[in-house]
DNA sequence: ACTCTTTATTGTAATATTGCAATCAATAAA
DNA sequence: TTTATTGATTGCAATATTACAATAAAGAGT
């Protein structure tokens, strides 16, 4: 159905899928990565340094936004985005001890 | 368009998305989970455990099993599927990497 | 007030994802 | 051979995502 049945599964669950799926498009993977490597950071630059239109930028900025992971400050005309340091320690975190987790029984397939 | 524009990406950034966003569904994490948790795995097993119909948890397996993550050998009439050892090392490595980002300027925003 | 710059929003088209009923394929058991 | 049993595949409907043109909103500079 293109739903997600979100109710089936637990909180823990739900988190790690959310946190992942935001981090799952080579956009906002190189967002973060262009902020992570600025001290300054505008919206503008990311257009000129990615490939996509503004209102593409536009939009994964505000999905970065909703989870929390990057935060906006306005200045002026235009948009100083950051890496939310907490939010950001939060996801390591949780996406860490999930991919913690090892393979018990090497024998097993 | 509901399609990534890959080519303007690079290997690197491309690779990453494409682990989260394996990760970005609860199902596929509930799975992982059991995988990691039990010592045989049948996909029977999963569908009992997971509230899913078969033909759900089959296209779940069957994307996990396109990014190597998960092997399947066939036992009779089942299936036993294992978590790859290797293939988690290695998405484990990458977005491990990723996540070790750190914040350089916690004064900007 | 007008104009420019910057970012957000809206609307729309194309494609992808999620979920399941129905069905198929393959082996096991009788 | 017939009859389960198990998992994959197909086909379809509903929803989500990605991308961008057009436009709006808001402040800066003239």
């Amino acid at each position: 159905m293109g739903i997600s049945k979100t109710e089936i599964f637990t909180e823990e669950q739900n988190m790690l899928a959310k946190f992942a799926k935001v981090l799952g498009h080579p956009a906002r993977i190189a967002i973060l990565e262009y902020l992570f490597k600025r001290e300054t950071c505008v919206c503008g630059d990311l257009v000129g340094e990615i490939g996509l239109a503004q209102p593409t930028i536009s939009q994964h900025l505000k999905e970065l936004k909703q989870l929390g992971l990057i935060k906006g400050t306005i200045e002026g005309t235009s948009v100083c985005y950051c890496v939310d340091k907490v939010a950001w320690a939060t996801m390591k975190r949780a996406l860490n001890s999930f991919l913690n987790h090892d393979v018990q029984n090497p024998e097993c397939c």
